[in-house]
DNA sequence: GTGAAAGCGCTAACAT
DNA sequence: ATGTTAGCGCTTTCAC
């Protein structure tokens, strides 16, 4: 039980070289003779040899800046609550030494690849990014890489990118759970709306990704319900399209944040509604009854989670974990409180 | 932007002291003269001097040794769960220096004070325990106190005691959301059951409170639905005493992991099932579809929890939240993969 | 009451 | 190629 952790110089003792040698042969930095690299790398496995973080890391003590990459956050509970995931983890990060820099873009691309122009100017140590453009970020994201600098995507995975991990969730899959949850819901039959309040539509592939998710659902269990997918734009959206579908429909599945949004267009207080995000009038709606379903994509948690894992790779060296999936919540009247 | 972040020597210099003095004012050690205090308090505040924390564990270095008192965990999944995020912490804590032991105990009362009178003989630095006894714990606790070792439940709550912090689940909510999925399952009408399976249910506030939580919930919202409570003991359990009300009941809500064993017993295939717990037998029949929805405990993320705020304190003095409520998660066959 | 100095474990620069 | 050593920031012991 008396398993005290052995340092480096009780490896140079064991494999009779010096402390820098042993080091040498950790950090894989050479000139080291292939008989001390085996006498060493043996005594290293035996001892099961694990370093001390915070000696390392009090070591190399340079100040750490990550820069955040997000959407402006000041009128959005969403970002919102992602900027606290970031705040809460930059309290701990502050308290190694630490800072984070904030850049935010307003939703359009000039603003993102300026955002991301500036970050690049100022050449922080690792980045975390909320990237909801995907066609434009891969360029963005090969500066970084030429720069050596990590990052880490949240909320929306952008694939065919070196990030050190995304941190989200998988979409297909928290369609399929609306699916189920609109399935129980509305009993036996009862069309239902697909519907996505988003302009940039194509360049959204996580949208298409729910969508693929719920139909899938039904497919699969053979159950024939009428399925329309209708795309809204403009702020406040043009419900125009909406006009013939929604009198015959009994359930409307909204991909994004906007369900409160439909909820108050759409006159037929019986209709069931599932959507996504805690923002404020979600809530309200649905601790009201008006709307049944939420389904949460806890933003605090992702950013917090980027966080932590770029602040153990600058001070520790730790590789975060490449995808980490965030649980599908299913968030009612009753659950809420406890999500917020 | 250029924020370094200042040290005690810093501080001396400023403040034209020795870093001693520093130290001592800063720790409150005494053996400082009026004068100094004022200086250097000064300084602090001029300068908002935070700590670096690696630094000051790295000093302190004591062997840190945590206890973790907990159930057998071979044969349950439950606390399997439990353990594997103890050793995810441990992890991370045996980084830092650290070691955890595991007393585990056997369900009887008397295995729990044995267990806990080997803790309080090894005098670890902090204990993490799940104390399943209510009245069995409290004067164990005193013990602990008056030893001045820290400890953190997780789990049960245990009134009156001075723990650093609770971590679980608020259990009159989870009942309320058992009976809104019962509620939506059962459209209209149809009897319920109430099925608590522990040996020591009067012991157990736990299943109380949930009950209660589950009862509100129809009272509330005036749904006149015939509600019946049993309890069952036995390890198969005695389920005669159900035998009249199994017929003529559409709806269970098993308050502890036995979901699937009800299942097994009940005959009727229709019988809609809500429970508690991943267990792998309650997962299968979820995914089949033989029990409709379970509430989510997550006994691996309150063993992490509990570990990271008792590492934190010991390395870092840094004070946990008194109590950690984790959210209720609603899981149901399509979502379940991502709680594993 | 105060200051000087050693040392926690690791890293990297500098000798050899 | 290998060994030695200074030093990261903090704490604590030991002189004075």
């Amino acid at each position: 039980m008396e398993e005290r952790n052995y340092t480096i110089r009780d490896i140079s003792r064991l494999a009779k070289v010096s402390r820098g040698t042993v080091d040498r042969v950790i950090h894989k930095r050479g000139k080291v003779s292939p008989e001390a690299i085996e006498k060493v790398t043996k005594v290293l496995k035996e001892i099961n040899y694990k370093p001390n973080l915070l000696a390392r890391s009090l070591k190399s003590h340079k100040h750490n800046r990550i820069a955040a990459i997000i959407p402006h956050y000041q009128e959005d509970s969403y970002w919102q609550k992602c900027v606290n995931g970031i705040k809460k983890g930059e309290e701990e990060f502050k308290a190694f030494g630490g800072t984070i820099n904030y850049y935010t873009y307003d939703k359009t691309k000039a603003d993102y690849e300026q955002a991301f122009d500036k970050v690049l100017k100022d050449k922080p140590d690792a980045v975390l990014v909320a990237p909801i453009y995907y066609r434009e970020s891969l360029p963005l994201f090969r500066k970084l890489e030429d720069l050596d600098i990590p990052y880490v995507l949240i909320n929306t995975p952008i694939e065919n990118a070196n990030y050190k991990s995304f941190i989200g969730q998988d979409y297909w899959k928290s369609g399929r759970v609306a699916a189920q949850l609109m399935d129980l819901l509305l009993p036996g039959k009862g069309d239902v709306l697909i519907i996505h309040v988003e302009e940039d539509f194509e360049n959204s592939t996580h949208l298409h990704r729910k969508e693929e998710g719920f139909r899938s659902y039904f497919t699969e269990k053979n159950k024939n319900r009428t399925i329309h997918t209708f795309t809204l734009h403009g702020e406040p959206p043009d419900f125009s399209p909406l006009q013939d579908a929604i009198a015959s429909a009994r359930g409307m599945f909204i991909t994004t944040s906007k369900a409160s949004v439909l909820r108050r267009y759409v006159e037929n207080e019986a209709i069931r509604i599932v959507g996504y995000d805690l923002t404020p009038e979600n809530i309200e709606f649905l601790k009201n009854g008006k709307i049944d379903m939420l389904i949460h994509q806890n933003p605090h948690q992702q950013a917090y989670d980027g966080i932590s894992f770029l602040s153990e790779l600058l001070l520790y060296k730790k590789e975060p974990e490449y995808r980490k999936l965030l649980p599908i919540d299913i968030v009612t009247s009753e659950n809420v409180d406890c999500y917020l």
